[in-house]
DNA sequence: CGTCCCCTTGAGTTATTTCAACACTCGTGG
DNA sequence: CCACGAGTGTTGAAATAACTCAAGGGGACG
């Protein structure tokens, strides 16, 4: 089974003790699991692979990706720590989730939350807060991907993983151009313009290609 | 208050008995609510109300709108009969919702239901699936968003909104094309020349703009 | 030191948008 | 009955944002 045992014949290390660990998916809401190492690029989890677990990032970055037919990419969101991922409504997951970088992740059996659901109505609320958190988040990326043009795409992204930064603090970025391209419905090249042109319409700064510090004026350029 | 007074001062008609008619939101939750007609264009909710209510389509169509600060628009999801719409788990609405055509529409009150899921795991869980499958509904639109041509996005459009209907067959489109561009990501222009190429190419057939028949082929078209 | 991976940049191409004109339908009112 | 205007859809031509193809730079690592 998959979670022991990932399709590339890897063994992810357990962490903290495989048994009954608390983790806290919601506030006020925290069940047993346990926490796993995943390498850069490893696979979380497959798509049509059976949900049988919840996912929280303790520590490094996830990222959800979706594959066409004839290869083209799709990366639906990226997991930052604290993020809880892979929760489903349904029986099977939808997408793939894949290391970004290495990661130490909490898992929790998704049968133990639908019973603690079941039994406590605020649980299930929470739940369904959960749910309906990512929904909100897809609604503006969706706003984004339909009517923003690349460079406000990059900027809004920026503004997004900055997370708590503000202006004039440097943080980095875990993942690749093609990586932020496959999440803005851009090509890389498209995408590495844009940041050249936000740095030299000193929006943000780049010490390094995924070293980023922030100036008031990104926001602006958000759209 | 909205649901009784409109912000453009119509006073929607109530049929069917302002009180106690039963509304099935989902397979074995029914709860007390009131049906409302609704005119073409006439607002349902707007952002940033209050989510007194969740609705339910009877007849007719609604779009969910949201518009960005340069006036740029959004068309995040048509519901068409038997969709309920307007389910928040915060406090308010966070876009509008407007009557494509003429429509009548189920209220509920947003309370009720709540209290039920509190006290009932079982309409709890079904809450929450009416709220990952609008999740799953949008992650397949900003597949096609940030991944397919215009030819792509109007032929995945039509397999959509062909509902149950078989190639060969004919249905009615209720929303204009520049709802269908602002769906899209596209502009009314591509939109209609899309429609054209697609004709041209014996995917579809159009008695009328907004009458459509359907060809096999479409399906190749989708991407 | 060489190789691999990632990022950037330039030049040319293309899909989509923009701007403009025109056709069609449907009420309304003369 | 016809003229008129508003709303909607189509088409053409020019402009442009983003993509594709191609080359090269730089860091990490064996």
């Amino acid at each position: 089974m998959h979670a022991l045992q990932t399709q590339n014949g890897n063994v992810p290390s357990a962490v903290g003790g495989e048994a009954g660990r608390s983790i806290e998916l919601a506030p006020g809401v925290a069940l047993a699991g346990f926490v796993m190492r995943f390498e850069r690029n490893e696979e979380v989890f497959a798509e049509e692979e059976d949900a049988d677990f919840v996912y929280k990032v303790i520590s490094g970055a996830v990222r959800d990706v979706r594959i066409l037919a004839d290869g083209r990419r799709q990366i639906g969101a990226f997991h930052m720590p604290g993020d809880v991922f892979g929760l489903e409504c349904g029986e099977q997951h939808r997408y793939s989730a894949e290391a970004v970088v290495d990661c130490e992740i909490a898992l929790v059996r998704r049968a133990a939350l639908e019973r603690a659901a079941l039994r406590d109505g605020t649980t299930a609320r929470k739940l369904w807060a959960l749910t309906a958190g990512d929904l909100l988040k897809l609604q503006d990326h969706m706003l984004l991907l339909a009517r923003k043009t690349a460079r406000e795409r990059v900027a809004s992204f920026l503004m997004r993983m900055s997370g708590r930064a503000a202006a004039g603090d440097a943080f980095d970025l875990p993942m690749s151009r093609l990586d932020i391209a496959d999440h803005l419905g851009l090509t890389i090249e498209t995408v590495s313009r844009a940041f050249t042109q936000l740095e030299r319409d000193h929006a943000i700064a780049m010490p390094a290609a995924r070293r980023i510090v922030l100036n008031d004026r990104l926001a602006l350029a958000e759209g």
